[in-house]
DNA sequence: TGCTTAGTGAAAATGGTTTTCATTATTAAT
DNA sequence: ATTAATAATGAAAACCATTTTCACTAAGCA
């Protein structure tokens, strides 16, 4: 089932078919199947720049493909991540998310998380300053980890304004 | 049942039992009865710097205490997380992790999860060097978003040594 | 010492995710 | 185009960390 996603990759979006046939070809190369499904659930992660929930893009997907059943949602996120075409984060709200890789989206996040309601607030508009020292933390993992970065989360937990209010701590 | 905790806070370890009687006047300073099960999960928690998950506590209190039951724990490391004695964290591997809080052990980790085998590696040794612009950030963060960070942890997800041998990308 | 009720533990429920297994559909060979 | 091989699918069941329920227990106070 594990296999190398290295031999003949297409450039992306290049080809007829635009991203149709450059993650077709992406499959293909990897020696897996491009179904329906899996062109459905790309597509709609291709629609928005949201982090997606398994359930989020079920129901999408749904909506125009009725017959697609959740099972099949997640494992096609499980291997569109082993292939790369995906990237998965936890934020920690008991469920996982999905954004599909981009060249133009940023691979930094950061969530701040209320201990006290359990909210999680979006903060990647902080990203921007944080990229330089986020490359040169990336080289050094690199080195002494001989770990390949894909992306990035930063979680802070805290107390959200609403929760400190009348606390000392 | 959610209380304030900033009333008559007594100075950490300070006074007779040592951080026992710290821990019992901040129990009753928040109107909370200080129990044998919190008093043993706090001293679990005491005995070590690993980042402990739920079983992991039950499991060590489990050979003391055989009496003292899985829920109790949950909902102890709830009520600590609260009064900010504990701090739990979602390093991404399908439970959480407890901390006792301590002044000498840093408020920042760093993991590195790997999104083919799900291995996740400690990189908490890369923290020193993160302190000065995680300060930066917090300040930022609590301004923009008026939240109050207690504690941080960094995710890098990628391929570790292992999987990503003979892959291109 | 006895009251009040916060706290406890066993069992059941919850909810996101994974596994099972019979059926379907993609792909390559004919 | 037809067929064969098998990867992929979907419904249902299983899984598993965590939460809820509820009858019972014990901490703290008068
Ligand atoms: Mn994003
Ligand atoms: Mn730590
Ligand atoms: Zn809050
Ligand atoms: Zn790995």
């Amino acid at each position: 089932m594990q296999q190398s996603y290295s031999k003949k990759m297409p450039p992306r979006r290049s080809g007829p078919g635009g991203a149709k046939g450059w993650w077709r070809g992406r499959f293909k190369g990897c020696g897996y199947r491009f179904t329906v499904p899996r062109q459905v659930i790309l597509d709609t992660l291709n629609r928005t720049s949201k982090h997606l929930s398994a359930e989020d893009i079920y129901l999408a997907v749904h909506r125009t493909c009725p017959n697609i059943g959740l099972t099949t949602v997640y494992r096609t996120l499980e291997l569109l991540v082993q292939i790369g075409l995906v990237f998965k984060f936890d934020f920690g709200d008991g469920r996982a998310r999905y954004e599909l890789s981009r060249e133009t989206h940023p691979r930094e996040h950061c969530y701040l998380v209320c201990i006290s309601c359990g909210r999680a607030i979006n903060a990647d508009d902080f990203r921007e300053k944080e990229t330089e020292r986020v490359k040169q933390i990336e080289e050094t993992i690199a080195k002494r980890y001989n770990f390949r970065v894909r992306n990035q989360i930063t979680q802070f937990y805290g107390l959200c304004g609403k929760c400190s209010k009348g606390k000392v701590i």
